[in-house]
DNA sequence: CATTGATCTAAAGTTAACTTGAAGAATTAC
DNA sequence: GTAATTCTTCAAGTTAACTTTAGATCAATG
């Protein structure tokens, strides 16, 4: 009787180190992301994880929200637009990340709109900053914390 | 003969409460701004703050420069141009703020640089996403320990 | 001059986004 | 078959930029 080999329709999925050489983001890194919801690996019998190699995808773009100023909560629930039955297609892909450069482009504007100001402001040289109007703490770049309530506010008494 | 009144030319200074109305800054992020030397009050015989009215600026100028994602770090840098034995005076300020546009300017010129890469990229809905070349970690917004060594590194294999 | 409110210091707590370490289990390599 | 990797979880540590708390002192007011 033939021995009948294991059959290994394609691989179980990546490793959590396959998927670290390829990002290039730290197993735990990846971990904690998984824990932040941000990836959804399934497990081998034995615990370990297995990743898709749409996760790939997904990370980098993690990493790029990321280097462009976003939160982790703000790229959860841009990922939340993507399919989690299936695999994300092209449209799936396209539809999110115009979502994204939406919210970037307003970003962009809302910086060049403060360089701007602050070209009136500071930049003047002004003694008073009595006319500067800088205020718009919930669009700080990372704003956390209660934080500063308010941007610019000398009255123009003195100097 | 006659009682000489007590000489008061003007105020010793401001309280940090009054600065923290003037600038809505906290009375405990300005001790924390203290101690990280972004401004230097002087002090009355029994140990309280007093500050200028030249230090509302200062701290304004904090301010702005947090809410386009400087760290604390650049920013005493930047004050670092700022003349020490001497009030600042229009030109100081000037000169600081052009540089501080300069790098204000490439933050937004490496965004937008970004974002038109997304768009050939992630936002072309490309499957491979091979040709991405987002690397620059050292550009990311408010980069932070070890963080990703990389962007973007599927190869085209399969999919 | 007694009380109320502001300020002081020092230490500990907070949040985000991870990393590091320990100790054990699974896989791979020889 | 054993040694070397790689993986697992869980807990604790890290950095930035502050806040909160506590107990004490200072300043302003009726």
């Amino acid at each position: 009787m033939k021995k009948i080999p294991p059959l290994r329709l394609r691989p179980t999925g990546l490793t959590i180190g396959q998927i670290s050489d390829r990002t290039g983001l730290s197993p735990s890194a990846i971990r904690y992301y998984e824990e932040e919801r941000l990836v959804h690996p399934h497990r081998t019998d034995t615990g370990q994880r297995r990743f898709e190699r749409a996760d790939i995808r997904r990370l980098s773009f993690v990493m790029i929200s990321q280097s462009l100023g976003f939160s982790i909560a703000e790229i959860r629930s841009a990922l939340a637009g993507l399919p989690s039955n299936r695999t994300p297609t092209k449209t799936d892909w396209q539809t999110i990340s115009e979502q994204f450069r939406q919210k970037l482009d307003e970003r962009i504007t809302q910086m060049t709109k403060l360089r701007d100001q602050l070209d009136g402001c500071i930049g003047c040289g002004c003694l008073s900053l009595s006319n500067c109007k800088l205020y718009n703490p919930e669009d700080r770049a990372r704003g956390r914390g209660t934080g500063p309530r308010y941007l610019m506010g000398d009255s123009p008494t003195t100097e």
